[in-house]
DNA sequence: CTGAAAGCGCTTACAG
DNA sequence: CTGAAAGCGCTTACAG
């Protein structure tokens, strides 16, 4: 590794001008011509700046620490740790992983992502949900992943929109021409349930669909969800389906084929999707969306970095596209059994805070 | 953060000595009761070390480097880079995660991890290969996963023994009375389809069971996939399905549910699984396997670290379970179908070789 | 515009 | 057994 002293030497300028210059503070302090030299000097011996001794300095690492609970469970992590990196490695930045199962370790983590010196948190959960930011993390820098605060409100976060989701779900469907509805829920308490049931709910209004208790069923994991699919079935025959997820989108599958139904031909359904790549290879006739993880990585990532350096530049613009304002537009996988040639759409709330001064 | 000159100051001795306990090089160079107070004193006064200070010094930042090509795609790194991350934290590491997706981010990331002075690298692939160590790691301290040195051969490394899989497979289905089974492989070329295929066909000539060219098939992601499997099907009415991953164990699913029949009941089926969480929680009736990929990652980084610490403990104990010899033994879901109540066990082949001075 | 000097928190010969 | 000193690679007032 080459280090500033010998571009020194071989420059015949001080450590100090090459500090100035490298770390581009040398306008008007370091003769240009000088300057240039230095660099391009730098840059032929193959210069690569050391950046744990500048934070013995400087105190800021660039290194970011992500702690999340169980990557290890939760496939679509995979692509929320992507487009983190993405935009970590985009910005100078590189990340620090560690994995929290309990309280216990939670703690113990945060500790030795400190002592790193990280310049800043992400802190992710496995879905989305109201937190109290961890006491080990008050006062650093930080930005919630899949999560709320539960508490003043004032940490930056980023999560999805669930009734947005429902609702345009629902409407693609009745755009797709169903006429009767079915949503199948999740019986697990959560954010994402009632959200995606209330947008479900809203879009059956506007467009003027039949909103029936018969159509709403929420099951677990557990055998007994199949057997309620197919008495709703049964007592409904309903030509369009929105499920909470791939798993209650399969029950629908597999009843469609136990009555000599093809899903997109004969019924239409969208599921939300935590696992991409199943949806697409393995059953082309189950039409899922998936949730936005890479762009919730990436702005999260932005975010925190713009907490960090303390700019102002406005964060939600990083992923400001297709004119949208503050939802997250995410184009996804086209849906061919509903004959859209345009791509679903997944919001993201964004909630943007007053920095947090460390 | 506390330093260790006030914990000097406080004790009333030289940084000097401070450091010779604190590092646990001070039998019989610091007067003991000393060494006790310090050791006492750095505790209430809540030290942790500054790794990157000492890093400064010692070129040792007890970083390890993860280099994975698409993180994100694969649901199974989730539980690969969990267990890596247990094996870092227990020997007092932690890891740097990139994610590169070519060979031009690839060459970037690892000298992102270089100038961040990481110890030693781990480098994963997403499918079981034979790779060509890329030349930014050469002569330093690496350990391959899911892929083997295709060169000299002496990289240290970690992957699944495709041959006992399939064998494993196919004998449980043989002992759970199948008389008829059928190989859903793949047709992507690949160790892993080639390895299984093997073990598969090895299974049925121990067993004595039919071995025919209309029992094997090796289908893509495609559509036509589905029908593959249903024209197999008519062809050889099998009891027993072993299928090269879950994606293909769904066609089964699918053409078993078309035809009235139960897989658990009527028909036997094992599929290899990279995503155990789909499999359990969607369709208990769909038995699969899962690879043993958190003992990946950790056996991976438990070598990478005994590399990097020149200590000669054998790593493939760290694994040794069931008093297993080379092979790894893992536990994964029961497989209720087959009325085994014992659990699969899929091997791991580990590859052990020089360590490499760096 | 430029360099000498001090210092970030630690380790490690070296002299006592 | 113990401490003063030098140094890891960098940054940053400060003096010229």
């Amino acid at each position: 590794m080459v280090t500033m002293r010998e571009i020194a030497h071989k420059a015949g300028v001080s450590v100090s001008t090459v500090s100035l210059v490298l770390s581009g503070k040398d306008s008007g302090r370091v003769n240009t011509k000088d300057a240039a030299r230095i660099r391009q000097l730098a840059h032929d011996m193959g210069y690569t700046m050391n950046p744990l001794a500048r934070s013995l300095r400087t105190n800021r690492t660039k290194i970011l620490g992500f702690v999340s609970e169980e990557v290890a469970t939760t496939p679509y992590a995979g692509r929320l740790i992507l487009g983190a990196q993405d935009a970590a490695s985009r910005n100078g930045y590189v990340m620090l992983t560690v994995n929290t199962d309990g309280l216990a370790s939670e703690k113990k983590e945060i500790e030795a992502l400190k002592s790193y010196g990280v310049d800043g948190f992400l802190y992710a959960k496995m879905y989305n949900q109201y937190i109290h930011l961890p006491d080990d993390l008050q006062g650093h820098p930080t930005v919630l992943v899949d999560a709320l605060d539960g508490d003043r409100g004032n940490i930056p976060s980023i999560s999805p929109d669930e009734f947005l989701i429902g609702y345009d779900a629902t409407c693609r469907l009745a755009d797709a021409g169903c006429r009767k509805i079915a949503y199948i829920g999740c019986s697990d308490p959560m954010l994402a349930q009632d959200g995606r049931r209330q947008g479900y709910e809203a879009a059956l209004a506007d467009r003027g669909l039949t909103l029936s208790r018969d159509l709403e069923i929420a099951v677990g994991n557990e055998r007994g969800a199949s057997r309620a699919v197919c008495k709703l079935w049964d007592q409904t025959q309903p030509d369009g389906f929105f499920c909470f997820n791939d798993a209650r989108a399969l029950h629908v599958y597999e009843q469609a084929a136990r009555r000599g139904l093809y899903v997109g031909k004969d019924i239409s359904v969208i599921g939300v999707d935590n696992h991409l790549v199943f949806a697409q290879t393995l059953n082309p006739r189950l039409t899922t969306v998936e949730l936005p993880h890479y762009e919730m990585g990436y702005w999260a990532v932005s975010k925190l970095i713009s907490l960090i350096e303390g700019d102002n530049r406005s964060s939600s613009s990083i992923l400001h596209r297709n004119g949208q304002d503050t939802a997250l537009p995410v184009s996804t996988v086209p849906i061919p059994s509903l004959e859209a040639k345009t791509p679903v759409r997944i919001h993201c709330a964004i909630i943007e805070k007053e920095s947090i001064v460390s």
